[in-house]
RNA sequence: GGAGAGAUGUCCGAGUUGGUUUAAGGAGCACGCCCGGAGAGCGUGUAGGGCUUGAAAACCCUCCUGGGUUCGAAUCCCAGUCUCUCCGCCA
């Protein structure tokens, strides 16, 4: 959410970036809405003076033991004003406040402008594509031949959109579970946190999935409660509506967690295998910190991330993403994606994005200076560090022989119980 | 699910016969003094937001949230949320 007296001060900046992200918010509607709070706030605030001071007067005329009758008939009346102008502010202000929450984050000034995904621009490219002296399959096909994939059976008990893992493939997914929360918590210094997999409604709309993605999510309806799909939900909002110390920042968390998407209007792509499902595992970064060095830590959590396919020694490519590819909250966002061998294209793997005070401001995460002063908004940043079943193609697809047998990287093997080799 | 207790500022914690209590006290923090250094000690300051403004003052709002009673509510009434304790149920 950003700041109304921001708006109000660069109008043109807002429309802009509304324009920039396709988005469609009536910037000149909340405006006018909000000049006329301001005429019914300094309306009401001077009737409120007036019976402040009256009021007190009574309370000395009844020490006094004179007679307030006047007084009291007169404020009867002042109140009922006041109530009646209050009523009124009461519906301006909820109107602006939801339309407040349709007004998206404006993109930093480095950021590439552009319609849509065509326009982003590669800013990275890491490690050699595999060449093959044979046609690499794909990891459906890996996942068949191997028996670690079980794609029918998954269809059997959920439906379309899901994946079942078996075998060595379940454990080749929490080895890279585990070697990732290692790096990240033992080398990278990021706190293990293991929060709940559902949020509810105003978790939702602290990190900006309310109220526009309620479609895009599942909802327990008994409970009204979402299933999230991204841990960055209640990580970011372990420390709603606090006042963190200065001293305490940069805080940096990973998780774990499974995330669900109901994937609502992307039928028909990416429907082969397990590149686009309603559920998948996520290794999530999240971080807090002074907005002076936000851009700095955005740098350094594309590196964080980096480093998970450094170590597995998988290809990737980091871009940037321009305007109209930024999501609603952010600021600036880099994708890192794996390269794929079998189905032959970069796969994105992780968006590590700065929200600058966006989200912090919905969720009123705000740290004291240490200089003193005012109370200021955290930054707040996450990036997937990384996803689950995308690696795990990009291994599969990369790490493949001649005989569909898969090499375990070097990276993973301890996790593995010392297994060199899938097959 | 049943019974009870509670929710106050950055934190802890007073205040509930309605009326200079935005709120005592303490901690923390900031500044200053003291000190060979560190520590301790002493003094001063310190809620958030709105509106206005060059900046401020003034003014308004806020004692979990939302309603209500009243000239006036942290204090009274109703509903809800969350936390704690006990009982029941259960992985």
């Amino acid at each position: 959410m950003l700041d109304l007296k921001f708006i109000r001060e660069n109008v043109e900046k807002v429309k802009e970036a509304v324009k920039n992200k396709n988005e469609k918010t009536d910037v000149e509607l909340i405006l006018s809405l909000d000049e006329k709070r301001r005429s019914l706030l300094s309306e009401a605030n001077e009737l409120k003076h007036q019976r402040n001071v009256v009021t007190e007067k009574i309370a000395q005329m009844k020490k006094a033991k004179q007679d307030a009758k006047e007084e009291i008939e007169r404020m009867r009346k002042v109140s009922d004003q006041i109530d009646s102008l209050d009523k009124e502010l009461k519906e301006v202000e909820e109107k602006i406040a939801s339309l407040l929450l349709t007004v998206p984050n404006v993109p930093h000034s480095s950021v590439p402008i552009g319609f849509d995904e065509d326009l982003n621009v590669v800013v990275k490219t890491w490690g050699e594509v595999p060449k093959f002296d044979f046609e690499p399959r794909p990891h459906w096909e890996l996942g068949q031949i191997l028996g670690i994939l079980d794609l029918p059976k998954a269809a059997k008990v959920t439906g379309t959109g899901f994946l079942v893992l078996t075998g060595k493939g379940a454990k080749l997914q929490r080895a890279l579970i585990n070697f990732m929360l290692d790096l990240h918590s033992n080398k990278q210094g990021y706190k293990e946190i293991l929060p709940p997999f559902m949020a509810n409604r105003q978790s939702m709309t602290g990190t900006g999935q309310l109220p526009k993605l309620e479609e895009d999510m599942y909802l327990c309806e008994k409970d009204d409660l979402f299933l999230i799909p991204t841990a960055e939900v209640p990580v970011t909002n372990l420390h709603r509506d606090e006042v963190l110390k200065a001293e305490e920042l940069p805080i940096y968390y990973t998780a774990y967690t499974a995330c669900f998407r109901r994937e609502a209007g992307a039928y028909g792509k990416d429907t082969r295998g397990m590149i686009r499902v309603h559920q998948f595992d996520k290794v999530e970064l999240v971080k807090f910190v002074k907005p002076e060095t936000s851009y700095e830590e955005l740098e350094s959590l594309v590196k964080d991330a980096e480093e998970v396919f450094q170590l597995l020694k998988l290809p990737y490519r980091v871009r940037v993403l321009c305007t109209g590819d930024l999501s609603f909250a952010a600021a600036k966002c880099y994708d890192i994606e794996a390269w794929a061998a079998g189905v032959g294209k970069y796969l994105e793997v992780s968006s590590c994005s700065n929200f600058e005070d966006f989200q912090a401001r919905r969720m009123g995460i705000r740290f004291r200076p240490k200089e003193g002063g005012k109370l200021q908004y955290v930054h707040t940043l996450n990036g997937s560090g990384v996803a689950l079943p995308r690696t795990m193609i990009a291994l599969l697809e990369n790490y493949q022989t001649k005989q569909g047998t898969i090499i375990v990287p070097e990276a993973l093997r301890t996790y593995m119980g010392g297994l060199e080799e899938i097959k």
